[in-house]
DNA sequence: CCAACGACGTAC
DNA sequence: GACGTACGTCGTTGGT
């Protein structure tokens, strides 16, 4: 039988290693420490393992020499900052960690070398370090560097290594001496010398005994001058293999790791592929789960909801887009393990069974007392309203919660929750209804899988809801969701189910004008071409204007080292006086209005409701902004006029009205806030142009004298700082020298000192934390504003200032949605939310309640907040988007 | 045939 | 290398 192996890691030689081989990444150390311990698991499947620590404090070998590894530099701070991660994460795989106060790692190693090693056991040393080979024995110990073509070496090494035999190595390097560890050796004597004398001599005792004969005078007066020093030498270089350090051979067992507290450590450090990797062949779930299908058993559940006060609950329906969706089966859980599965709809069940059990289930919903708890519930919320289920109480999301714990790098779906918080891999959808066109219908599935699916959901969502409470609660963020995220949900959701009404004859229209003038921009453009090609690629493009025409290479190459055909390149070369970009400019505002929006939105109408149903997405950004999609309805066009058009087609009901409210500045109007800057203070209460006032403050002119130019240069510098804004960019921005955007940036800041200074302060912070919080408590991570590498560092700083801001606006105009809501149900008006588009309102209402959802709106949105400036609001009414806008 | 990606462009 | 946050379209690429 073969030897069992202990795998003895040389723990600081590995995280030097990966530290500096992955310097530019974040907890490089930990990342490149972490997957070559797992490569080594993996590869060698070791029975044991253990990992060796040098000691924190001076070692005695220092007491010996104080010069011994005196040359080396301190480790860098941010190593010494990775290392708890790395024990965390030894800790989690259950690896036993050794250190001894006053010795080295390499002492512990050779310890636990010599006193393990048997005919049982070999001994691995895990380390590229060559001193370590004077432990080498046989096929007892030996040394192991992954790093390397060759993995194990042997005794046959040392030949290789340092030219001599096994047992000379000690002598040899006390001749020789190691200058990285700053140890002597014998003056004058080197590698070469004291390979040669120890081939010829035998041992170091033999030289001195011989040292008459030695030829060369230089050796003979080096081993002389430290005669008496050899013994500390000696010492020094060896390592030691007795101290008194416990053994325990069981402890360093390898068992399996700790899969929890890996996920959680990997999703701290945003280490996205191991997470992925230590997930994909979790086992998935053998629960056992029942299904409901008496009046009976219902009420006993429904009893036992009531009496716990709070449920976790997940619908299963025939479709993902609400209005089409139909509900199959209900599932439910109150506690750990203990889901049941309601079907209501599934094909071949009798209709008699989901008119006895819904009006149960209804009632749960309606009841005020119990708190719901369900994973993206706004989906369940949309389905169940539109049946014309009644919600009372609080929901709870716990995709909510996943999302403002790390708003960023992770996804929030179910599945990605369970797998990164609980290394658990739920049963797929797939599994249950099929993939591609062989997917059915969830309502064709088989009771029996179909509970095993829906009870696992609502199980996992409960056992992650236990997880992610308490961690919303620790990380300051119940505000953000209590107050903010949490109301939010059921206002989305009657947003969404609302939709826009769009006029589709007008975009018909309006289609058919675009085609005839862009069918004559595209003749324009293969005559001036001289062929005819794809106008949208860019790679032909690129072609036919740099190579076939020789336009001016200007615009730079694109990172695939094609010709850049951007906007701004063709701007340029349009300046120079060249026709066809021109014609290109025309050309692609054209194609991209009908592209995206004019021939695309009445596709998006929804044929049952006649309207168009877009997302508003709660848990995307990393600031805290919603976000909409399906169609996006946050970038219609708005400052070309033919642009601008399109919102002409958005619309309402004949008798109605829509009402546009824009925040007025609302992002600058935070500035002020934050940085107590008294111009901007002043200017925005008495209600100024903050950008003639800021230029006038920063000019020392009156702002009658403020040319549109000076304007328009303060106007680039106060939107800059949201950004983060550099010399460089204000510079392309007014088409003026670096040297004058510098200056322009020096005086604004002397003459507003107190704008800089919060952001340094903001800056400041957020490097402490390595973390931005915005005004409700939202927090970013920014790990990247501690990076070494300076540019990360800059954008981790421009990220924590813009976060600050736009996540803080975003907050206001949530707040102000969820007040609106809350007003307009409470004066019983009819007006809806229709579209919010980060400071702006869309609402519509019938004519005769006009006046008063006016009001309604504009004290929503201007009290939503108290700041030392007022929010101010401009209001528009009209019978469509674009005349409700001027 | 499809998914992933790059280039580009729209909004705030 | 140089200003933040999103999403959609198109063409290309690199696979199946």
């Amino acid at each position: 039988m073969a030897k069992k192996r202990l795998f003895i890691i040389d723990a600081f030689a590995q995280i030097f290693r990966s530290y500096y081989a992955l310097r530019n990444m974040d907890n490089g150390a930990v990342f490149g420490f972490t997957t070559s311990l797992k490569k080594l698991i993996d590869s060698e499947n070791p029975e044991y393992i253990a990992v060796a620590f040098d000691s924190p404090g001076p070692t005695f070998r220092k007491e010996i020499d104080p010069n011994y590894k005196a040359n080396r530099d301190a480790p860098p701070e941010d190593l010494n900052a990775q290392v708890p991660f790395i024990k965390e994460i030894i800790k989690a795989y259950g690896i036993p960690m050794i250190q001894q106060s006053g010795y080295e790692a390499d002492d512990i190693i050779g310890t636990l070398a010599t006193k393990a090693a048997s005919d049982d056991l070999q001994i691995v040393i895990v380390s590229a370090d060559k001193d370590l080979l004077q432990l080498v024995r046989g096929q007892d110990v030996v040394m192991f560097d992954a790093s390397k073509g060759v993995h194990y070496m042997g005794e046959d090494k040392i030949q290789d290594f340092f030219g001599c035999e096994p047992h000379q190595i000690i002598d040899l390097l006390t001749i020789w001496g190691d200058s990285s560890d700053n140890v002597p050796g014998v003056p004058g004597v080197g590698e070469k010398g004291a390979k040669t004398l120890l081939a010829k001599y035998g041992s170091l005792e033999n030289i001195y005994t011989h040292l008459e004969e030695i030829t060369r005078k230089s050796y003979r007066e080096g081993f002389e001058a430290v005669r008496d020093k050899i013994p500390d030498i000696r010492t020094l270089v060896t390592i030691k293999t007795d101290l008194d350090i416990p053994f325990d051979l069981e402890e360093m067992k390898l068992g399996k790791p700790n899969q929890n507290a890996l996920m959680n450590l990997f999703t701290k450090l945003r280490f996205q592929s191991l997470l992925e990797e230590d997930t994909r062949d979790l086992a998935t779930s053998t629960g056992d789960f029942q299904a409901i299908t008496d009046l009976q058993t219902l009420q006993a559940w429904v009893k036992k909801v009531k009496k716990s006060g709070s449920f976790v609950f997940d619908i299963e329906t025939t479709s993902l887009d609400v209005i089409v969706a139909e509900l199959v089966g209900i599932a439910m859980a109150v506690s750990e393990d203990d889901a049941v599965y309601v079907p209501l709809a599934h094909d071949g069940q009798d209709p008699k069974w989901s008119a006895q059990a819904i009006p149960l289930l209804k009632q749960l919903m309606a009841d005020p007392a119990l708190t719901k708890v369900a994973h993206n519930a706004k989906y369940d919320f949309s389905v169940l309203t539109q049946l014309g289920w009644e919600f009372e109480g609080v929901i709870d999301d716990t995709m909510a919660m996943s999302y403002l714990i790390n708003p960023t790098g992770t996804k929030h779906g179910l599945d990605d929750v369970a797998e990164m918080r609980l290394g658990y891999k739920t049963i797929s959808f797939e599994e249950v209804c099929g993939s591609g066109t062989e997917q059915t219908s969830f309502a064709q599935a088989p009771i029996d899988k179909a509970t095993q699916y829906a009870a696992e959901d609502a199980d996992i969502c409960l056992k992650i809801k236990q997880i992610l409470e308490p961690e919303i609660e620790e990380l300051g963020l119940a505000r953000v969701y209590t107050e903010l995220e949490r109301p939010l949900i059921p206002v989305l959701s009657k947003m969404e189910l609302r939709g826009i009404r769009v006029d589709r004859a007008f975009l018909a229209e309006m289609s058919k004008k675009l085609a005839r003038q862009t069918m004559t921009l595209q003749i324009e453009i293969f005559d001036l071409a001289g062929e005819k090609f794809n106008i949208k690629s860019t790679k032909q493009l690129g072609r036919i204007m740099f190579e076939k025409l020789g336009l001016p290479v200007m615009g730079k190459t694109t990172k695939t080292k094609s010709y850049s055909t951007s906007e701004q390149t063709l701007e340029k070369l349009a300046a120079l006086g060249h026709e066809l970009p021109v014609k290109l400019l025309e050309y692609r505002t054209l194609t991209k209005l009908t592209g995206t929006y004019v021939d695309k939105l009445p596709e998006m109408i929804n044929p049952i409701s006649g309207r168009v149903h877009s997302a508003f997405n709660q848990f995307v950004t990393a600031t805290g902004r919603l976000s909409s999609n399906d169609p996006n309805l946050q970038n219609i066009p708005i400052r070309t006029e033919v642009g601008r058009e399109i919102r002409a087609a958005f619309t309402t009901e004949p008798g109605w009205m829509l009402l546009a409210a824009d925040y007025s500045q609302i992002e600058l109007r935070l500035l002020a806030h934050f940085s107590e800057d008294p111009t901007l203070l002043d200017g925005f209460t008495k209600g100024e142009d903050i950008h003639r006032r800021t230029a006038s403050e920063v000019m020392g002119l009156p702002q009658s004298e403020i040319t549109d130019d000076l304007r328009r240069a303060a106007k680039s510098i106060n939107f800059g700082l949201i950004y983060g804004m550099g010399e460089f960019r204000l510079a392309q921005e007014l088409g003026i020298s670096r040297k004058e955007a510098r200056d322009y940036i020096e005086t604004y800041f002397s003459k507003m000192p107190r704008v800089p200074e919060f952001t340094e302060r903001v800056i400041a912070e957020a490097r402490a934390a390595g973390e931005v919080r915005t005004l409700f408590g939202r927090r970013r991570a920014l790990p990247e504003i501690n990076s070494r590498n300076k540019n990360l560092q800059r954008q981790g700083e421009r990220l924590a200032v813009n976060t600050l801001i736009q996540g803080s606006a975003a907050e206001v105009i949530k707040l102000a949605m969820i007040r609106f809501d809350r007003m307009a149900s409470d004066k019983k008006l009819q007006a809806h939310l229709i579209l919010q588009v980060h400071d702006e309102l869309v609402i519509e209402c019938p004519e005769d309640q006009l006046d008063e959802t006016r009001r309604s709106l504009r004290i929503a949105m201007e009290g939503a907040g108290e700041f030392r400036v007022p929010l101010t609001v401009e209001l528009g009414v009209g019978k469509n988007w674009k005349e409700a806008k001027t």
